[in-house]
RNA sequence: GGCCCGUUAGUCAAGUGGUUAAGACACCGGUCUUUCAAGCCGGUAACAGGGGUUCGAAUCCCCUACGGGUCACCA
């Protein structure tokens, strides 16, 4: 059958780019969406750039996302006897042509045009060598090139499946080279005879290809090969509207999930960046995005990545994915921060879980639950500045802190119920407002003015760790406040 | 510079000749509350400019401006 089959071609030189993954992800989407193939090819021609560390670090970001392959990874590096015989049978057929000039001679006479005002185009000198003029280039010793000739009249139209129809004058196209003349074939020829080989029926890539496409029209077309569909999505900007680069921040997925994002929020944000679903709804379950996804959606000018709005959609899914999951996800973030074992103790993981579904209400990453829970885990070494000078500073706090701790010390079950109403209770008989209490208390246990529900802490530290910080508060008071 | 693509609020975006021009993030206010978030309610804010076509243009055409991509023996 004529089954849908996409692939995404990364080009190992660095780890897996957000521009990337959301390429991947709209090829993923596709080929589910369509019940197609979706296959990982890597564009590894580039001897001196590409790097095996990247190849795995591209594999295991794609993986991290869920962004599984049917088929591949397919390497270029092994297939090039198959570009070798290709190019060849274009030299017989005369669609393509040696090139003995050198890339030192190219560059110069590119530079010259250039500073005449004249396109910087390759002037075709090798394609109508007598065999003559060809021995002799070859007795000085010159390796060729293959360039594919392009006809010097016509209109090579792309027809892609977001921008329509885009023509280019087949005058504006240069006799680019197709076989370096290392024997390694270029991108836009290599391209051409694997989608042709993998039998890809939709190339859906970044932009950025859109002016390569009728090159590699003409190239199809030299072979007598079918052409594929072409989609060209959108390219992702930085704020400033440059190229999303290092300087601009993280721009990695690799960097993301360190940072203590989650694959479901990188996937909900990246599928609505140029595309968008039927409804309103913007927090989409993937069964929901792939359902929903097209190509008729994509939109077609650039977006802007806004880190703000990934980062609030973390945050939603912090919350609302399921607390083990969460908790699992959580945990090498509390090692890194030495809070917690490495490989964790089980019957420590009841705990854990306890103090990240308190903790992840307020956060947005996973490494803010880690900086959120750090007095679950150590002893408290310093109180916030700001909370000391508005709950520490009058001396009668002390003594609140000790009758608190009397009374929680009477506490049998150390529930956040029992704590919560022993405190109330001992509010009403002091006549002192709750927040008089609740306030220093909080400070006492956790160091801070802010956190999760304080009878929760409570509950969480147990009686034994809460008397002492109580204590421990108390004394601190009546120190500065002398 | 040539060629190509694009232009709705700060950002993502809906919209395909007649709408009070959706929704989301961000921002601001309110509410809830033991804090901080979250939630809920509300608010500010947009059709790049100019010509056409039309009874009527965000929607169609042209020009200009701006942004982006591409012009390698990189991919």
């Amino acid at each position: 059958m004529n089954s849908i089959r996409v692939r995404f071609a990364p080009s190992p030189t660095g780890s897996l780019h957000i521009g990337g993954a959301r390429t991947a992800l709209f090829n993923w989407l596709f080929a589910r969406r369509n019940e197609g193939r979706f296959i990982l090819r890597i564009d590894d021609t580039d001897l001196e750039r590409s790097t095996e560390k990247s190849y795995h670090e591209i594999l295991d970001a794609l993986r991290w996302l869920g962004l599984e392959w049917d088929e591949g990874p397919y390497l270029q590096s092994q297939r090039l006897e198959r570009y070798r015989r290709a190019a060849l049978e274009l030299l017989n057929s005369g669609r393509a042509y040696l090139c003995y000039c050198t890339p030192e001679e190219l560059a110069a006479r590119r530079k010259a045009a250039q500073a005449s005002g004249r396109a910087p185009m390759y002037d075709r000198r090798c394609r109508y060598l007598t065999p003559e003029e060809r021995s002799r280039l070859e007795d000085e010793g010159r390796q060729p090139a293959i360039r594919l000739a392009i006809p010097d009249s016509g209109t090579t139209v792309v027809r892609d499946l977001i921008r329509g129809e885009v023509s280019f004058e087949n005058s504006t196209i240069d006799d680019f080279i197709i076989m370096k003349s290392n024997g390694i074939p270029t991108y836009n020829f290599a391209t051409v005879i694997d989608d042709y080989d993998m039998q890809i029926t939709h190339v859906i890539r970044a932009e950025e290809h859109l002016s390569n496409t009728p090159k590699q029209i003409l190239v199809f077309e030299a072979l007598g090969y079918e052409l594929p569909y072409f989609a060209h999505v959108p390219m992702i900007l930085a704020p400033d509207r440059s190229k999303l680069s290092k300087r601009h921040g993280a721009t990695s997925v690799e960097e993301y999930r360190d940072a203590g994002y989650l694959p479901e929020a990188i996937i909900n944000y990246l599928a609505l960046l140029g595309w968008s679903p039927e409804g309103e709804e913007e927090i989409l379950p993937l069964e929901k995005i792939i359902s929903s996804f097209s190509l008729e959606k994509v939109s077609k000018n650039a977006a802007i990545y806004d880190i703000k709005k990934l980062t609030w959609m973390n945050g939603h899914y912090l919350r609302e994915t399921d607390l083990d999951r969460i908790t699992e996800m959580a945990i090498p973030f509390l090692q890194k921060k030495g809070f917690i074992a490495e490989p964790l103790a089980p019957e420590s993981y009841a705990y854990v879980r306890r103090v990240v579904g308190v903790v992840r209400d307020r956060v947005k990453t996973l490494e803010e639950i880690a900086d959120a829970a750090s007095y679950f885990f150590q002893e408290i070494t310093s109180y916030e500045e700001k909370g000391i000078n508005k709950y520490f500073t009058r001396p009668d706090v002390a003594d609140l802190l000790e009758r608190c701790r009397e009374r929680l010390a009477e506490v049998e079950e150390f529930s956040a119920q029992n704590t919560e109403a022993a405190y109330r209770a001992l509010s009403e008989e002091l006549g002192v407002p709750t927040g008089q209490l609740f306030h220093p208390t909080r400070l006492a246990v956790s160091g801070r003015t802010m956190g999760p529900g304080l009878f929760d802490i409570l509950e969480i530290l147990g009686k034994e760790r809460v008397l002492e910080r109580l204590k421990k508060a108390a004394n601190y008071v009546r120190k500065i406040t002398g």
